[in-house]
DNA sequence: GTCTATATGTTGATAGAC
DNA sequence: GTCTATCAACATATAGAC
């Protein structure tokens, strides 16, 4: 059996770091195969159609941002939990400021009311708002569904904004203000 | 003096309510034209470019929305402003649902780094910010700015989560917790 | 000012040699 | 599996008659 070749992977490669500077729409398939080093026809080989493409580099963001995620539920405590992943975003506030969210606009380019993408979407939102709906309601079984619901909205929100003013120090104000906000449940 | 046509205003609106039901970059010049009824190629009398078009269409939405915002400005309590103001997503809270936020989708698809859209961008968050930062203020003198940054990126993360999930109840519950949230301070 | 016809470039996708 | 050449459709934009 010969090794498959990291094509594939060098395609998704690609096509997600370009997706997050420009959109899916914006990137082309030249675009692509032009980054991943591989020819445009061969990229047919790999993948049926540029919509297979988007399906693929959407399953890849949601499968890291569950395994990140998952490195969080070390902590006993959910207000730790949700405090510590904060520390994510605050990482990668150059990025967000200037790409936004990869998981927020994506969710928003695709979501279009005729779009097969839907279902992706949702996905995209789903993964963050299940995990914090979970911690959450350990700390509030009452309220925990609609802490969740602000905290994701909040993160994304924030991504948007500081990505709209191009400015870093947004995500690091907002991020302050949910810190203590979980700190005060 | 001849009366101005009204086919300017006609393509605008079209190309508005396109874009917002399916972005700028995915609507086209045959599409304005044809919901708009002026013909193809009589658009370029009246745009000299496609992104011609994306400008005014931010310059109409930013106007709209200053308009609107100037208009809760005549109660004077601030907090009861904010309020007020709330009723607004909630009244088109099935439309944020479908299409997401007239401000937010285009100022995340035109915030490119390399677009010549960047501005245009900044503004369409900059007008609500900046009237959300008066109030604040004038509720919290030290913390107004983080109060109003925190206010329009709940809002923001609402219409995309809300649009993400296709589910208008998420602006339902958000926006009770934003009003909550108000009255508290 | 208005419209038809069309130029020009780009894009997703395919054919077929190797 | 890999690559070159290319098609067919579509997009922006222009030419030029009326």
């Amino acid at each position: 059996m010969p090794r498959a070749s990291d094509k594939r992977e060098r395609l998704i490669r690609s096509a997600d770091h370009l997706i997050l500077r420009q959109g899916f729409k914006q990137t082309t398939l030249s675009d692509i195969a032009r980054d991943s080093g591989v020819p445009l026809g061969n990229v047919y080989y790999y993948f049926k159609t540029k919509d297979d493409i988007g399906h693929t580099v959407v399953r890849s963001r949601v499968a890291a941002m569950q395994a990140l995620l998952d490195r969080y539920a070390i902590h006993e405590d959910p207000k730790r939990q949700l405090i510590e992943f904060l520390r994510f975003p605050l990482q990668i506030r150059d990025d967000l400021a200037r790409n936004g969210c990869p998981l927020g606009t994506l969710a928003y380019e695709l979501s279009r009311p005729d779009s097969q993408f839907r279902e992706d979407s949702r996905e995209l939102l789903q993964v963050v708002l299940d995990w914090s709906t979970t911690r959450f309601e350990a700390i509030d079984p009452d309220q925990g569904a609609d802490l969740a619901l602000q905290f994701v909205a909040t993160l994304q929100g924030m991504s948007l904004v500081a990505n709209a003013l191009d400015d870093p120090q947004v995500v690091e104000r907002l991020v302050e203000r949910l810190r203590a906000w979980i700190e005060s449940l």
